[in-house]
Formats: C-alpha cells, sequence, structure tokens
DNA sequence: CTGTATCCTTAGAGATACTG
DNA sequence: CAGTATCTCTAAGGATACAG
C-alpha cells in the first residue's frame, strides 16, 4: 500500500471474506469449538451438537479438512472408528474466534436493545396516524 | 459454569453463532470495514464494493442498523442524501474483526496448499489403479 | 439519489434410506 | 459406526423495473 487509501477489494478484506465464507456457515465455528480439548468421533460430535444433521456435519467436516482445519484419522477396526482432532492451524483460529465470541458475549443485550428500537421505530412508521391501535 | 465442561450449545458458543450469522453473510464485514474511516452515502458505498446489487446493499445495511452496529442518517434535500456510519459498537466490532482479518492474511497461503493437497489426495482415491493419468 | 417491489435462479440444509 | 445418495424445501442473492 503506497497510500492511506484502503482498497476494500484486495489484501486483507479478501482475506476475511474468505475466512468468514468458510467458518461464517452454520456449523463450521461450533465444531472447532468442539475439538477445541481433544479428537472426538463422528458420531460422539454428532450427538453433542444437537441439531445437526449427519450429512451437514460430514459436510462440514470435509471442509474444515480440505482447510488444513482438521484431520481425520481412520482406525480400521470393526467397528470403524474415526477420530477428527483440530490441526496446529485449527487451533490457531480458535483464537480470533473466541475474541470475536467474548465481543458477542459482551454485546448480547446492546444488540438486543438496538433491535428492539429498531423494530418498535419501523412499526411506527407503518402505523403514522396517531398512536391508537388499530381497531377492526 | 460450575465444571470444566463446555457446554456447547449455551452461553458463548451461542453468543459467537449467533454474531456470526450476523457478520458471516456475504457483505457485512465488508462494509463494516469501508464505514472504518468515516460516514459513507449509499452510492459511495455501491461503487465501492464492485459486485454488490443495490438490493443487497439496501438489505445488509437495514440489517447493521437494526443490530445497532450502523446508524443511518437521512439529508431532507434534493436530491435525497442519505449516510451510514459506524456507531461505537459497530466501531468496536472493527477490532475482533480485524483480528480474523489478519489471522486470515497470515495463513492464506498455508489454507491453499492444505487445499492442493486434499484435492489431489481425493483425486487419487477416485483413480487408485496405478499412477497413469485417464488418457482419453 | 435512495431506495421498493418483483421475479427468478441457485446454494444451503434437512429428512430419509441405503452401504461397507 | 461412519458415512454416501437422493429428494425436497427454503432462503440467499442477483437482475430488472419502478417510485419518491
Amino acid at each position: 500500500m503506497t497510500e492511506e487509501h484502503h482498497d476494500l477489494q484486495s489484501e486483507s478484506c479478501r482475506g476475511v471474506s474468505r475466512v468468514l465464507a468458510r467458518i461464517g456457515d452454520k456449523w463450521s465455528v461450533l465444531i472447532v469449538m468442539m475439538l477445541a480439548d481433544g479428537p472426538r468421533r463422528f458420531n460422539e460430535m454428532k450427538r453433542m451438537i444437537d441439531g445437526i444433521s449427519q450429512r451437514m456435519l460430514t459436510l462440514t467436516l470435509r471442509g474444515l479438512e480440505r482447510d488444513g482445519l482438521v484431520s481425520r484419522t481412520v482406525y480400521p477396526t470393526i467397528p470403524p472408528r474415526v477420530d477428527y482432532e483440530l490441526t496446529p492451524l485449527g487451533h490457531s483460529l480458535r483464537e480470533p474466534v473466541m475474541a470475536l465470541g467474548q465481543w458477542a458475549q459482551a454485546n448480547l443485550d446492546h444488540i438486543a436493545d438496538a433491535q428492539a428500537r429498531f423494530d418498535r421505530r419501523t412499526a411506527a412508521e407503518s402505523e403514522p396516524a396517531g398512536l391508537r391501535p388499530v381497531a377492526y
């Protein structure tokens, strides 16, 4: 960069967008966080996450594996056993993600308030004729 | 928390998921970053972002406004002028987001490599019969 | 200039059944 | 147990036209 001009399309902004496209989906962060303190098996994760479908667990894990955030180890036993574990890269991602989590924690109420105020404001706009409630 | 047990469904993890659902979409982070150094007008942003549709710019800005991250100021002139600006809350979000951005910057190559290796590995699996390339 | 409204096409995601 | 294969539904997002 030769100037103060922040080019939104290149460099770091592209990077954030790409990472967000990866971990911004419905399950990735949950999975990364779950693997924080050690390897887990497939069905173990499926039970822990509550609401995730087998399909989405597979797809999400494949995606994370492809990006090098998670490693997959197959034990050729019967019945088969597969362990998923965070790679060093995956672990390193936890820091910025947890920073975001703490921001979320700290501001959840603030955001809820803002939403409530916004909704009241916009509701008021669609009913600008005095303060009376609509009486059918 | 009374124990070492990390409940994935409650507390901070819920928070991260909700924030990610908000800023994890295609445009929000880009917009927050663009507003970093001051207010911008609607069309100004539309030109800067490249590829965003008028519809999505409106929707994304409404979402950010609803959550209290962005403020919207209308100047009732002709032609109309509307300024969007980060609220203090919006500014505070920039820190964890930029942390994520720096992680992305630092690991883009690493990730690209992992993807390439993964793709080669999986391509190899679907063609396990020797090393010869498929010759039509 | 700053939006809405509408239509349309995909990508995300759940449910279910089946396989090694 | 750990997946894959389909089918289906919905929501996200783009294109375009119109309005204040």
